[in-house]
DNA sequence: CCTACCGATCGGTAGG
DNA sequence: CCTACCGATCGGTAGG
């Protein structure tokens, strides 16, 4: 889109499909992995301090108190989700079959590639108020965004199920579930996981080719040629299934 | 099944979609409570003793500990959905398809009728090791039995999907979502919820009668003459959305 | 073998 | 960013 010359102070558009390291201040990387361990509630910011290396006045020097912690990690989380999909849901277009499986890919990517900020999703509980509104707005509007592609694909046909808006919520819990059970050193790639789900999000909606694989939205799921090096059972077979 | 005269001292077997007032212990209800609001680790021994309205050492007579409290309700329900899904299972016979709906449906009128109990399921972290273990042993057996049906019914064809062991985890975690989002007091019942999801998870499985609408597994909801009072719509339009 | 508490305080930790 | 602390509260237990 960006034509301007490389020399353009603007930063290149970062692509929906491309994850680096995450990159976040040690504090909250360190918070991160602990709220992942035991929980918000379960962590005591000394653990956190001990992690990071620092005494607990320097944790408060960077952020004003544990809840703040929280709210940022969910925050930058909720909006990089929202900001991948919406990139996704640009690239593929008006067309809504095509749309719907860009958002849900883009959505499965980041909940295998950012697992440990997508898993906090759990501990929205622990937010204050205020915090907690902000961000269930922004989970709000990507729901309305799918199920906004949902409908215009229920009024072309490409979509038949009769509940869009129950359909919509589920095929996001089952994205967000991702989240809680995908591991890095696991069967599948988030690649793998994200065409999975796609495929699974294709049948919670209705679509005809899900089911019955005319036209295959998928040819090396469907007709079982997965480049995947791992396989737990012959061509043919159930497919592997990730770790717990 | 049992045809021995009502004086046998056999208790009706329950029926799995029967759903009384639960009856727990007063401190295991509170300490549910408590845990839904603020999570086990942000729920103070004080704070059930509270609710309860004994002393905390009253609380320590009756169970050894807090994470005595967490673990008995973790095990009263898993053991609950599993056994009323068991039930589902046999009543609905050896045909796929009918025991795969009525696996669904006693799993999700579960995750509606005690949405509480089945909402701690995102506490098992804070469950030790010993408890977490014999909970997650069940989830799994559950998960074993699902995707065994699912496999045989991929058997005959009447489910499509080329991934039924991802198929079934991601009917799990929608079913389990259930009771994230659901209340009584909200614009569908649990048994409308249940039947909802029932279509929803053919579609995640490659059901094809749940995409073409052919034949239609639950007439009222596909063509739309539900008889639910709530509606946001007028008939063909969106369906209306559970409260959060 | 079961149900049912009290006033006071234990060693440590919480967020700040 | 550290040393030195605070008011209060944590899960759990003492003797009676």
């Amino acid at each position: 889109m960006n034509t301007a010359p490389s020399q353009d102070t603007t930063p290149p558009a970062e692509h929906w499909r491309s994850y680096g390291p995450l990159d976040l201040h040690p504090i909250l990387m360190h918070a991160m992995a602990a709220f992942n361990e035991h929980g918000y509630h379960g962590t005591s910011v000394r653990d956190i301090a001990g992690r990071v290396g620092v005494t607990v006045p320097a944790l408060y020097y960077h952020y004003e108190n544990k809840q703040a912690l929280l709210a940022t990690l969910l925050e930058t989380s909720i909006k990089d989700v929202l900001d991948r999909c919406r990139a996704a849901a640009g690239e593929t277009g008006d067309e809504p079959l095509a749309r719907f499986c860009g958002m849900v890919e883009s959505i499965v990517l980041y909940m295998a590639h950012r697992r440990q900020l997508a898993f906090l999703d759990t501990e929205i509980r622990s937010l204050e108020p205020q915090n907690r509104a902000r961000y269930v707005a922004l989970r709000d509007y990507l729901e309305h965004m799918l199920l906004d592609t949902v409908e215009a694909g229920r009024a072309q046909g490409v979509f038949t199920t009769p509940i869009p808006a129950d359909a919509v919520r589920s095929v996001l819990v089952m994205c967000q579930g991702v989240a809680n059970w995908f591991r890095e050193d696991g069967p599948l790639t988030a690649e793998e996981v994200a065409e999975r789900h796609v495929l699974l999000s294709l049948g919670t909606v209705g679509h005809p080719g899900a089911v019955t694989g005319d036209p295959p939205p998928f040819p090396r799921l469907v007709s079982h040629r997965s480049p995947s090096p791992v396989r737990t059972s012959a061509p043919g077979g159930s497919a592997p299934r990730a770790s717990r």
